[in-house]
DNA sequence: CGTTACCTGAAA
DNA sequence: TTTCAGGTAACG
């Protein structure tokens, strides 16, 4: 479900809720047996518990949340999963519970008892607590908003790469944030065509692709995200980039630029979205 | 390099 | 009933 956007939407709305919070009790669904890697859930949970959070970061589509004593607690939402965040009760004792207790996979109790609800409808999400975070996101590329990506970086990830360009904007370890929808937004906003290899573009057409990349993730960051199905922020609220987006999910509706008709097809096994007039 | 498996529910 | 889904690891 989330790419960069919405990871960092959920990132930007849970810090000043949870940092400085202490885990007071960690719970995971029996029914959710491979969301916790490397550890069965019970040692997951044991380890977690009495744990302060001390910083919540984002590298690519990962949150990372450090704890006190050098450990990082580290998730991943893959598709349909999301973290939602309860405040502590009123005083009036007035709780609102998790809104979906059906995909409710994990619950964290908080210190100040609020809590941390994890839910996932495909149970596809993943979390670790490790010691070494470059264990799990080491191999990423660089982050598409940081100064590390320029447009010689763009230039140098696609050259020698025969793969489709939307494939190499989806490869984490070329870059890291971007998914189906941020792929063909940015395609789009650089006038090229998904199917293109990677290699054949241009310095301009790569350079452009550079500038667009960052332009429609800033816009989608304005904009809280992109909520087309699943995804909602730490509260449980809708993004709003769903409706500004110009290809994704348009089939057959007109081009906003020439009225030509988004056409669909397969790209690396993905549904791709693009215009046939404006994009070459 | 492309394809398939992992899961479950909604939409076609 | 079949297809599809904001992702990625493990295949061949």
């Amino acid at each position: 479900m989330p790419e960069l956007p919405e990871v960092e939407t959920i990132r930007r709305d849970l810090t000043s809720r949870i940092i400085g919070r202490t885990v007071v009790e960690a719970w995971v669904s029996p029914d959710a047996p491979r969301l916790v890697q490397d550890e069965t859930p019970e040692s997951f949970c044991r380890r977690l518990a009495g744990r302060t959070i001390e910083e919540l970061d984002r590298r690519g589509k990962y949150l990372l949340l450090r704890l006190a004593g050098g450990l990082t607690w580290i998730v991943h939402l893959r598709m349909t999963g999301g973290l939602i965040h309860l405040p502590p009760p009123k005083a009036d004792g007035a709780r609102n519970g998790c809104r979906d207790e059906r995909f409710l996979r994990a619950r964290f109790r908080l210190d100040d008892g609020g809590e941390l609800c994890y839910v996932d409808l495909r149970k596809l999400g993943t979390m670790w607590l490790v010691e070494d975070e470059s264990s799990v996101v080491g191999k990423l590329g660089p982050e598409p908003l940081g100064e590390a990506f320029d447009p010689q970086e763009m230039r140098r990830l696609l050259a020698k790469r025969a793969a489709p360009v939307k494939s190499v904007l989806m490869d984490q370890r070329a870059i890291a944030g971007i998914g189906n929808i941020y792929a063909d937004e940015s395609l789009f906003e650089a006038r090229i065509r998904p199917a293109k290899a990677a290699r054949r573009l241009s310095r301009v057409a790569a350079e452009r692709l550079h500038w667009a990349i960052r332009k429609v993730l800033v816009e989608a960051l304005g904009n809280r995200g992109s909520s087309f199905r699943d995804y909602v922020d730490a509260e449980g609220e809708q993004g709003m980039h769903q409706l500004r987006v110009k290809v994704f999910r348009r089939t057959g509706e007109p081009c906003y630029v020439c009225g030509t008709a988004i056409r669909r097809i397969k790209v690396g096994g993905r549904s791709t979205h693009y215009c046939p007039r404006c994009q070459r």
